[in-house]
DNA sequence: TTATTATTTTAATATATGATCAAGTATTCA
DNA sequence: TGAATACTTGATCATATATTAAAATAATAA
């Protein structure tokens, strides 16, 4: 099924073939929407510093939010968040819960962008 | 000056010294906030398409409108937040705007990233 | 100059998001 | 059992964001 330039925009279109190497190259939609999901967790002050954080030590709520100046539940929700995600767990000693990074790889990607920010 | 618990939270303050280390090795404020802005670009799928798709050629305005079925002027509002952090450039063609990625950080950002995701 | 095309910009709107407050749950210990 | 502690959850509010529509710019060609 060809393209037709009246579907996709109200303009000329101008590259006809380009437009359609770039729908044939384009990532699947559920690639796309599960990177767009990883840079949103990424993509907030608060949860870069507890990622940040978690990337050093496992620390509990509580000490997260001392760290961060917020309160325990503006915390708690940050980190319900990062758990849906799969990028902290958390194990509980008593009372308390001590959460660390799922992997490392959020470690890294933390780390390659502030490379790429110094340079 | 010493950290007071009645400061940071309303829990007793649970690992004194954890604490100080997690703020003593937290990173500058504006390497957090650069940090957020880099990753807030990434976080929409729409400019993932877009990034994604300039990281093979350079495209005008009216071709990634096309390929994303969006308004030239979705695209272009999208497109000057990008420019604004300088993760893509323009150059003029009579009067096409064609835009290509600035430097291959981006893309190897995004690249990363899915690599993680695909294990 | 005037018309046309490609793009940008401004304003408006609808939705998403982050923090707070208040109430609820889970665990420990007296 | 009941109080205290650590944390979670749900509701609310204010702000931020993505898209659209309409008007404005910029370059070209007639």
């Amino acid at each position: 099924m060809p393209i037709q330039s009246s579907d996709l925009c109200d303009c000329r279109l101008i590259h006809r073939q380009v437009v359609e190497e770039a729908i044939a190259s384009s990532l699947a939609p559920n690639e796309i929407a599960t990177l767009a999901q990883i840079f949103k967790a990424l993509a907030d002050e608060t949860r870069l510093k507890i990622l940040w954080a978690l990337g050093k030590r496992e620390m509990c709520v509580c000490d997260l939010a001392a760290m961060l100046g917020l309160t325990e539940s503006a915390v708690s929700h940050q980190l319900r968040l990062l758990r849906n995600l799969q990028l902290v767990i958390n194990r509980r000693d008593g009372v308390v819960l001590y959460y660390r990074l799922a992997d490392n790889h959020v470690s890294q990607l933390i780390r390659i962008t502030l490379d790429h920010l110094r340079d």
